[in-house]
DNA sequence: GGACACTGCATTGTATACAGATTGGAAATT
DNA sequence: AATTTCCAATCTGTATACAATGCAGTGTCC
């Protein structure tokens, strides 16, 4: 997470990283106007470089823009969630095929000492915490795959998904531990189709859930995003 | 392909397209460096939106930026654009298993007539159009999965890595058509993996003649923007 | 009472100015 | 001859100004 007040970074990048934190934890609420003027005296800089940060985070889908009218805050509707973890089910299926051709066994190695240390759950964790624990078990496996493109993707995808995570993790706690052991299993064994089958099953089940979840996820949305202004 | 001179549109969106066209066509040679002021001039606008199309560009992959040095046209590397055509791959055999399973009855006939009007190739046919050809194809199957954010994302490789599939598509022009027949008539069956298992073929095989094929592609850019300037 | 035109304010779109960084090349040094 | 240093020209990074567009609130006309 880059510091915002970094004098070293370039002010578009301040712009861009301080924009892009607000996006994802939801301070602008979904298809809000973000005025320039405003937003720019916020942070410190002027309207140039913060419209270059702007266009980057459009087409990073992080915002919207209409012409003559400005920039949104991206909406999300329940479909475009469910797209996009669609895709994301995609590229980590492909993934975990990938790494099980590719992954070193000191990195099979690495990664189950990750699990080893970090779990099981004690009960005691957020879901902020268990989200970030699942996404670093998954950047693993991308990683494994070799393939700098799909990692970037995947990033992409983390971070606009990451809010609709954390509302289904709360019921899938003790699972989820499990069900990476035994990828990470399939991995090993160089089983390439186990492997896609098990991460199909980890993430593509829960494709049905999320329309539902979505609408939890909005109330929380409205509810911070009110809270803290 | 957005009318360049065209006033309705805004600077920014002129400038977009204009540039995106130029990096597609290679009128830029790989690692160039960008002269903002220059291609300000040449494409009538002020720097202000030139770089706001330019930082948009970054984002999607045409060109890359280095603080305080500015916007290159990004390099190709063998290795980049042979994980561009792997995640394409990914994309199309998912799309493909999705198609079978969401198209309509009348998309599959109205395909089939497109590729019964436009083959089979009777030789008089550029790389540039077959590739046309060969992407609307795909194009149409994406649209079956029903998913935007695929679809865009597709979109985006293509205009990506356009340029080196010229180059290995006139060594396949007859098969194409057989393995696209092939994978419409499973889609038309409903068997999604026969569908992502010919789409696996269709596209993946490729994959390892890539490499070789880059090295003709990097000397005909280099013909033709020096050819054309 | 409702639809519509008008007007002033707010906001975006773009050009330009200028400061600071970078680059390439000439001159000086080893 | 090769390397380094320094300087001027060039280019990028950002702020600001102003024009053009959109928007909301008011009043008017039907």
């Amino acid at each position: 997470m880059p510091d915002i007040a970094d004098k070293r970074l370039s002010s578009v990048d301040r712009a861009y990283g301080a924009i892009k934190d607000m996006v994802i934890a939801y301070r602008f609420k979904p298809g809000e106007r973000i005025n320039e003027v405003e937003l720019a005296k916020r942070l410190e800089v002027s309207r140039t470089p913060l419209r270059e940060a702007l266009n980057r985070l459009v087409s990073e889908g992080f915002l919207s823009f209409i012409g003559g009218r400005g920039f949104f805050c991206r909406e999300f509707k329940p479909r475009e969630i469910y797209e996009l973890y669609q895709l994301r089910a995609v590229l980590e299926v492909a993934a975990a095929r990938m790494a099980s051709e590719q992954a070193t066994d000191e990195e099979v190695d690495e990664l189950e000492r990750f699990l080893d240390e970090t779990g099981p759950d004690d009960g005691q964790r957020t879901s902020e915490e268990m989200v970030a624990l699942d996404e670093a078990f998954h950047n693993h496996i991308m990683r494994f795959a070799r393939n700098a493109e799909m990692r970037n993707l995947l990033n992409n995808l983390n971070d606009r998904i990451r809010f609709f995570r954390w509302i289904d993790m709360d019921s899938r706690r003790q699972r989820t531990q499990n069900e990476h052991r035994n990828i990470l299993d399939a991995i090993r064994c160089r089983e390439p189709e186990r492997a896609a089958a098990l991460m199909q099953g980890h993430i593509g089940r829960r494709l049905d859930e999320i329309t539902s979840g979505i609408k939890e996820g909005y109330s929380r949305i409205y509810l911070s995003s009110a809270g803290i202004d």
